[in-house]
DNA sequence: TATTGTTATACTCTATAACTATA
DNA sequence: TATAGTTATAGAGTATAACAATA
């Protein structure tokens, strides 16, 4: 039962740590959070504004003004539909990815730098554990390991 | 070097499911995360509003304003200060301390719940390899893990 | 003069409800 | 009618700057 408590005591010390450092490398940057967390969600897709709620996990209305503020900052783009003219793909500028990925780069050089007192079977070990917390979790539910922190 | 990406993304990763476990947890309870973070931080301390600024990484303007809101639903007290009568001393209710209680509750029973699917050996590995790097990381700094998400 | 805390102001972020324009 | 998105409104959270009271 110990070891569960301190188990649970690290990750939320852990998580504590990386979402700080997340957060200040992106105010850094001059964005908040749930802006890196808007951009890095459209790396890799074009998706509409409800498509985009619900990644996020924000009421649609939340969003389209999250899309405002980051269009108004030329970071997104909003790009009307073929099919349904009621409907808007939202797009990542260029300098929204260069944004994205400097952020992102100067986040992952943090982690892997409070990661690096680990030696490498260290890391490898912790890397395969969480991994299998994580997909146990997952599976138990509708499965959604979501692709930027 | 593959290693070490791979443990970035699953830190990424747990840091997100963690904080948002936290997150859901506190809004169930009708607060937010820095309402939460602040009963959280008062639970063993009555600092002044210059304090509690620091230990929560905020503007004491910011700061003020946080208390102000958790005041008008009980959740706190301001104490007038006994040697300084510009300062204030800022402490849990009753009824803050019984919510604060709860939400940690249901929180670290989440924790444990993600946590259960690696067997008590498992847990004690990643318990203590997690330590070692907060250790190590707040030794580079100036020692300051704090007590609460 | 310096410090403690508050207030005024301006923004971001969020949800609910009402609206529009399509479908 | 139902859906996609926006807007109006209200409130929390944040920082900067200016302020009052005390040291």
């Amino acid at each position: 039962m110990a070891d569960e408590l301190d188990t649970v005591y690290a990750l939320t010390q852990v998580s504590s740590l990386v979402q700080g450092t997340l957060e200040r490398r992106a105010s850094e940057h001059g964005i908040s959070l749930i802006q890196t967390r808007l951009l890095g969600t459209l790396r890799d897709r074009k998706p509409t504004v409800n498509e985009l709620a619900l990644l996020l996990g924000l009421d649609k209305s939340s969003t389209s003004g999250l899309v405002d503020r980051a269009e108004r900052r030329c970071l997104v783009r909003r790009l009307p539909s073929q099919i349904d003219r009621r409907s808007v793909r939202v797009s990542l500028s260029a300098e929204g990815r260069t944004l994205v990925e400097a952020i992102t780069a100067d986040f992952e050089a943090d982690i892997a730098a409070i990661v690096e007192p680990l030696d490498p079977l260290e890391r490898a070990t912790v890397a395969a554990l969480l991994s299998r917390m994580l997909v146990a979790h997952a599976t138990g539910r509708g499965v959604e390991l979501s692709t930027i922190p």
